[in-house]
RNA sequence: CGCGGGGUAGAGCAGUCUGGUAGCUCGUCGGGCUCAUAACCCGGAGGCCGUGGGUUCAAAUCCCCCCCCCGCAA
């Protein structure tokens, strides 16, 4: 199959390497422009680019591949099917229209739940325990086109974002091998999305990071662990923020935000709106992240709320 | 040249402004107390103070180059 290859960050690394590892031919790869990025804002290659250059696809990057320009190029290289995984731009009809065998989208959630651009993040933050990856058709809508397939897996109750979003990734691009072998063979379904199901969650937000200690300590708990190592979930004292990295649920009740154990040999314990929550990483303002027993043998917190 | 913090014992920090024997908490090792302990008491080991250069009688500390780590903002 001739294929054009759409991704951009890590996740859609392991898909494309399972298509050229499989045989399929990859006219191009199109990823996002290189950003300014980091500190000294030197411009980042995205990670689907460097494995790109590695196996000497050619590479096309767009402002916007829906402009005259970038539909014009993906015409040119006159492929089978458009694949794409984490791309993180929107195909417009003119684009979906050009490969014969259609353009397949790797999901990462069991389609039609958690649609959106974040899946990963979001059903570890409502506290799922089981996930999984959806190959599907793509169309002019957000996540809402034909299922094709797709494959489940459990999340552990201490199963961090980044974790889960590599065990995704690798589970995503050995469906998508299949599913493509079944498109060629002919066996391949196609089933509608059931919009009664369907739900939809924004992109991640650094808003959504600020820890509600009225919350229980298992909602809490789940928010820092999805959001580990993305961008953590914080908390205030004062002007000084607080990345939270890592935290264990405790039976017992204080009031929300307050520290109720501040000590190297037993650690930070911090009161929510339902049980305790003990904080196992922290990060201080201009530091690195640390194991918080480590932390209080030199520092202190400049509160005994987290507001 | 986007803004900023930091590199001191195994860990986390203080000391740097105002040069003059390197300190705290924890860990570790040994001893003591105790029915017992993650508790308590006593004692010990452990540091080229990130690298290189300069100033000085004397540099962790002042000046300059370089390396590394991190926060914010994107």
């Amino acid at each position: 199959m001739r294929i054009v290859f759409m991704g951009t960050p890590y996740f859609a690394v392991p898909s494309l390497e399972k298509l050229i590892e499989a045989g399929h031919e990859i006219a191009a790869v199109v990823t996002q422009p290189d950003r300014k990025c980091g500190r000294g804002q030197k411009p980042k290659q995205p990670p689907v680019k460097l494995t790109a250059n590695e196996n000497n696809i050619p590479i096309l990057q767009f402002d916007r591949i829906k402009s005259e320009e970038g539909v014009k190029a993906i015409k040119e290289k006159q492929p089978d099917m458009i694949v794409t995984a984490a791309f993180g731009q929107i195909l417009s009809k003119q684009i979906l229209d050009i490969p014969k065998h259609g353009c397949l989208n790797v999901h990462a959630s069991l389609l039609p739940k958690y649609r959106g651009a974040a899946p990963i993040q979001w059903a570890i933050i409502n506290g799922e325990e089981t996930t999984g990856v959806t190959i599907m058709y793509m169309d002019e809508g957000l996540d809402t086109g034909d299922i094709i397939s797709y494959v489940k897996t459990d999340i552990p109750k201490d199963m961090t974002g980044g974790a889960l979003y590599e065990k995704l990734a690798f589970l995503g691009a050995d469906i998508l091998v299949e599913t493509i072998k079944d498109i060629e063979n002919g066996t391949a379904v196609r089933i509608k999305q059931d919009e009664k199901s369907a739900s939809y969650y924004p992109p991640l937000s650094r808003q959504l990071g600020l820890i509600d200690w009225n919350k229980s300590a298992e909602e809490i708990r789940n928010l820092i662990r999805a959001l580990d190592p993305v961008m953590s979930a914080y908390s205030y004292q004062g002007e000084d923020m607080y990345k939270i990295w890592k935290a264990s649920v405790l039976e017992g009740k204080a009031k929300p935000g307050k520290v109720v154990e501040a000590d190297q040999k037993k650690g930070l314990i911090v009161g929510t709106g339902s049980g305790l929550l003990k904080i196992d990483e922290i990060q201080a303002p201009c530091c690195r992240r640390m194991n918080t027993l480590d932390f209080l043998r030199g520092n202190r917190l400049s509160s005994e709320f987290f507001e």
